[in-house]
DNA sequence: CAGTGAGCGAGCTTCCGCTTGACTT
C-alpha cells in the first residue's frame, strides 16, 4: 500500500509520474477544477463580503469520491496542481474537501514532466499560498457577476427568444469582429498607379532573363501617364548597386495560441480541431502538454533538440536560444507544445501526422541557426528625366533554420518588402540595360481582412483577454449564442487600368480583378451588432480592450497580498451594480432598427429589424389597419447593409407555384430554412434549391422523393398512439413525438415484427430510467 | 420540425477556467 498520495490536474500526467516517483506513491488526477460557484444567486453572498458558495458539481462528484477513499488510506498527501492561479486554487479546493490543512499540506510544483524536475520538486515542497488562491477567487468571482448580471439585462432588452449572454471574454470578442466589420463596410479604397519596369540581362550561365524594377507611385492616372511618355527614348543604366547581409531568425516554440495559429494558416485546421488533434497526440504521449503559454525550454528539452539537429544537419546548424514570453498576461505553467521525443519524426494517421511534423518541426528550427541571406539593391537610371527605378533581389546564402520550418504570416502583416524575393541577375555599375516595357498598373487600397478564428485567437492573446484552455471554447460560444457566423464571401469583379510603354508608345488597357473574396472567416451577425451596440452603450468599460488588463493587475495585487481580494470586488461590484440597475430601468428595448424608404405601390414604410427570430423586413406598421408584412432577411444579408430593392425582393415569399396532384404547391422560408408545402406536408428545400426562383417543374421531384425515403425509413406505425419504428444510422429504433427510443439489440433485429406493447414497454423503460448523457449536452427535463 | 414578428407573464436561460470521455437517429 503506498504512504504517499501525489494529486495532479491531469490523468495523463498522473501516469508519468507514477513511473518516475516509483511506488512510494499513488498518482491521481483531479480533472481540474472539481468546485465551482452555485449557480442559485450567483453562489455568492453579495452582502456578506461576497463570501462564495462553493459546490462540487454533478459530474466531479464521482471523482471527489474516489479521491476521498484514497485520500483516506493515505498517510501523507501531495498537491501537485499547475502552478498558476487556477492551479493554486484548485490545490485549495482540494485541501477543502479532502480535510487537509492548507497551512502545512505539501504542495509541489513542476513545470516538466522529467525525473529529475519530478525528484527536485519532491525534495523541496512548500504549501498552499492563499494570496495566489484569493486572487483566482477574485478572478472567478468577478466573472460570474459579469456574466450572471449582464446575460440577464440583455434577457429584458434585446427583442429576441434566445439564450443571449455576455461576458468578460465573448462580449469582448464579438466586439473586435463587430467593429472590423463595420470598419470594411465603410471603408473606400484608394487607388495608385505604381510604376514597374522589365529589362532583359545575362544570368552567369549567359542565359536571357527578365526581371523587374520598380519605380514611383501616382495617385492621378494623368501624373502616371506624363511620367511614362517621359522615360520615352530613354537609355536604363545601373547607377548603383548595394549588396547587403541579411538575417533572419526562428520564431519561438508553439504555444497553444501560436500552434492555432500556425495550423490554420498552413494546413487549414479550425482551432477546436487542432486542440483534439493535439489532446489526442498529448494523451498518447507525442507531445507535451498542449495548453500552454510558455515559450521556455527546459535544460533537458533544449539537450534533446541540440543533440537531434547535430545529428540531422550539423553542429553548424546549432544555435541555443532563450526564448520571452512578450505577454505579460502569461502564467507559464507548463512548457512550450513540443515532442516529447525528437527522436520521433513523424506518427502514423495524416491528421495527427501533419499536426506533429508542424509542431516537431517548429521545436527544431527553435535552437537552429538563423538564415543568411544577401540583399540586392540595384539602382537604375533613366536618362530621359533623371529619375531611379530600383530593382531588389535576394539570394539565401546559408538556410540555417529554413531547412526545416518556414513561418506563415497572416495577410495584414504581410509588407510589400517581405513580398519581393526574387533573384537578380549579376549587374554591374555602368551596365546599360535591355529595356522589354514599362507599365503604371493601378492598385487598390485594401481593408483589414476579417478575422479567421486563429487571427481572433492572435488578438485575444495580445489583448490578455482568455486563457489557453478557453480560446477554442470561446469562440465555439459566440458561434452557439448566434453572435457570430463562420462563412465564405464571393468577391466582386472590379476593373482596373494599366498604361503600358512598349517599343516607344503608350497603350491604355483594363484588367479585371477579383475582390473582397474570404474564406472561412467570421462575420457579425445582426444580433451580434445590435448586442454589441448595447453593451457598448450602457457597460462602456466592460466592453474596452483594456479591462481585462487592468483588472489583472488589481488580480496581480491581492496575489502579492498588497490588496484584500474582497476589497477589490466591492470597488467593481457597487458601481457595476448601479450600471444595471440604471439600465433595466431606464433603456429601451432595442431591435436594430433601420428605415429602407417606402413601397413603391403601397406607399407604406419599409424597414429592417430584429425580429424575435431574427433579422427581417417589416412593411407597413402594427398601427395600420392592414397587418404589416414580414419576411425573413437571407443569410448573407444584414440590417445594417441591406438595400429597399433587396427588401421587396424578399417580400415574394410566400410564392404558390401551381397544381400537382390538385393541390397547391407553394414555397417559403420557415423556421427551418426554405420548404415546399403541399396537401398539408410541408419539405425542406436542400442548399442548392433557390426558394425564390424554384419552378413547378423542379419542385414536384422533390415532393416524390421525399415521400419515398420516409417510407423507406418507417418500418411500423402505431397511427393512434403515434408511435413510430424508424430506420436510422444506428440501426431500428422507436419514436414518440419529438423523442428518440433505442431499441435493445435483440428488439432491433425483429423490429418488423415489434408489438405496440413492447414498444410501450421501451418508451416507459428509457422515459424512467434514462440513458447518462454526457455533461456538456445535458439536457433539463 | 413548419407558415411566427403585439404584450403579458409563467419559467427558463447566463459567466470563465481547469480537465476528460459518453453519446449520437
Amino acid at each position: 500500500m503506498a504512504k504517499n498520495l501525489l494529486i495532479v490536474e491531469s490523468p495523463a500526467k498522473a501516469k508519468t509520474i507514477e513511473k518516475i516517483l516509483g511506488e512510494d506513491f499513488e498518482v491521481k488526477s483531479c480533472y481540474g477544477h472539481i468546485r465551482d460557484l452555485e449557480k442559485e444567486e450567483m453562489g455568492i453572498d453579495v452582502n456578506n463580503n461576497y463570501k462564495p458558495r462553493y459546490i462540487v458539481p454533478e459530474e466531479k462528484q464521482k471523482v471527489v469520491k474516489d479521491l476521498k477513499a484514497v485520500a483516506k488510506k493515505s498517510d501523507e498527501i501531495w498537491l501537485a496542481t499547475d502552478e498558476d492561479r487556477e492551479g493554486e486554487a484548485i490545490s485549495w479546493h482540494l485541501c477543502e474537501v479532502l480535510g487537509l490543512d492548507p497551512k502545512t499540506t505539501k504542495r509541489i510544483v513542476f513545470h516538466e514532466i522529467t525525473k529529475p524536475a519530478i525528484l527536485l520538486a519532491v525534495k523541496s515542497p512548500r504549501t498552499v499560498d492563499m494570496n495566489l488562491v484569493n486572487a483566482q477567487q477574485a478572478r472567478r468571482i468577478l466573472d460570474r457577476i459579469v456574466g450572471f448580471e449582464l446575460s440577464p439585462v440583455l434577457w429584458r432588452k434585446i427583442s429576441v427568444r434566445n439564450n443571449l449572454s455576455a461576458g468578460r471574454v465573448q462580449s469582448v470578442a464579438v466586439r473586435l469582429i463587430a467593429e472590423r466589420e463595420r470598419e470594411i463596410n465603410a471603408f473606400t479604397p484608394i487607388s495608385t498607379f505604381r510604376i514597374e519596369a522589365w529589362f532583359e540581362a545575362k544570368d552567369t550561365a549567359k542565359r536571357s532573363v527578365t526581371f523587374k524594377a520598380e519605380g514611383n507611385k501616382f495617385s492621378q492616372a494623368v501624373d502616371a501617364e506624363a511620367f511614362l511618355k517621359s522615360c520615352i527614348g530613354a537609355i536604363y543604366k545601373v547607377r548603383d548597386i548595394q549588396v547587403k547581409p541579411a538575417k533572419k531568425s526562428p520564431a519561438a516554440p508553439f504555444t497553444t495560441s501560436t500552434l492555432q495559429q500556425e495550423a490554420s494558416r498552413k494546413l487549414g485546421y479550425s482551432v477546436s480541431r487542432t486542440m483534439l488533434l493535439a489532446q489526442k497526440l498529448y494523451e498518447t504521449g507525442n507531445i507535451t502538454y498542449m495548453r500552454t503559454d510558455s515559450v521556455n525550454l527546459s535544460e533537458t528539452a533544449m539537450q534533446d533538440i541540440t543533440q537531434k539537429i547535430k545529428s540531422q544537419f550539423g553542429a553548424n546548424f546549432v544555435q541555443v536560444r532563450k526564448y520571452k514570453n512578450k505577454n505579460e498576461s502569461a502564467q507559464e505553467a507548463h512548457e512550450p507544445i513540443m515532442p516529447t521525443d525528437m527522436e520521433r519524426l513523424t506518427v502514423p494517421d495524416a491528421d495527427f501526422r501533419r499536426l506533429y511534423e508542424l509542431i516537431w518541426k517548429r521545436t527544431m528550427a527553435s535552437q537552429m541557426a538563423d538564415a543568411e541571406l544577401e540583399k540586392t539593391i540595384a539602382k537604375i537610371n533613366i536618362s530621359t528625366n533623371n529619375e531611379d527605378l530600383t530593382a531588389q533581389g535576394e539570394v539565401l546564402k546559408f538556410e540555417g533554420f529554413l531547412k526545416v520550418y518556414r513561418e506563415d504570416h497572416d495577410e495584414e502583416d504581410v509588407t510589400e518588402e517581405e513580398s519581393a524575393e526574387s533573384m537578380l541577375p549579376p549587374l554591374r555599375v555602368g551596365q546599360l540595360l535591355d529595356f522589354r516595357e514599362m507599365k503604371a498598373t493601378e492598385r487598390f487600397s485594401r481593408p483589414a481582412p476579417r478575422f479567421t478564428e486563429a487571427s481572433l485567437v492572435k488578438k485575444l492573446e495580445e489583448l490578455g483577454i482568455g486563457r489557453p484552455s478557453t480560446y477554442a471554447p470561446t469562440i465555439s460560444t459566440i458561434l452557439k449564442r448566434g453572435y457570430v457566423e463562420k462563412r465564405d464571401k464571393e468577391g466582386v469583379k472590379r476593373s482596373f487600368r494599366i498604361l503600358k510603354l512598349k517599343n516607344d508608345s503608350i497603350t491604355s488597357e483594363t484588367g479585371e480583378e477579383n475582390t473582397g473574396a474570404e474564406k472561412s472567416k467570421l462575420f457579425p451577425t445582426d444580433l451580434g451588432l445590435v448586442v454589441t451596440d448595447f453593451l457598448k452603450q450602457y457597460f462602456d468599460d466592460i466592453m474596452d480592450y483594456g479591462f481585462t488588463a487592468r483588472i489583472e493587475e488589481e488580480f496581480d495585487e491581492v496575489a502579492q497580498g498588497r490588496m484584500k481580494w474582497n476589497k477589490m470586488i466591492d470597488d467593481f461590484y457597487n458601481p457595476f451594480k448601479k450600471d444595471v440597475e440604471k439600465t433595466i430601468e431606464t433603456a429601451q428595448r432595442v431591435s436594430g432598427e433601420r428605415e429602407l424608404g417606402t413601397d413603391a405601390v403601397s406607399g407604406k414604410p419599409v424597414i429592417a429589424r430584429m425580429g424575435r427570430y431574427g433579422p427581417m423586413v417589416q412593411m407597413g406598421s402594427q398601427d395600420d389597419e392592414e397587418k404589416p408584412k414580414f419576411a425573413k432577411l437571407k443569410p448573407n444579408q444584414s440590417i445594417e447593409t441591406i438595400s429597399l430593392d433587396e427588401a421587396m425582393d424578399l417580400f415574394r415569399l410566400p410564392r404558390n407555384l401551381g397544381q400537382f396532384e390538385d393541390k397547391d404547391v407553394s414555397v417559403s422560408i420557415g423556421r427551418f430554412g426554405p420548404y415546399l408545402a403541399h396537401d398539408g406536408k410541408f419539405y425542406s428545400l436542400a442548399k442548392e434549391y433557390d426558394p425564390y426562383s424554384i419552378s413547378l417543374e423542379e419542385s414536384i421531384p422533390l415532393i416524390v422523393e421525399k415521400r419515398a425515403a420516409k417510407e423507406q425509413r418507417t418500418i411500423k406505425v402505431f397511427e393512434k398512439e403515434k408511435i413510430q419504428v424508424l430506420r436510422g444510422p444506428y440501426g431500428p429504433y422507436v419514436k414518440q413525438g419529438l423523442r428518440n427510443y433505442k431499441l435493445s439489440k435483440e428488439q432491433q433485429e425483429r423490429a418488423g415484427e415489434l408489438t405496440l406493447e413492447e414498444a410501450k414497454a421501451v418508451i416507459e423503460e428509457l422515459k424512467a430510467n434514462p440513458p447518462k448523457k454526457s455533461f456538456r449536452r445535458k439536457k433539463k427535463e
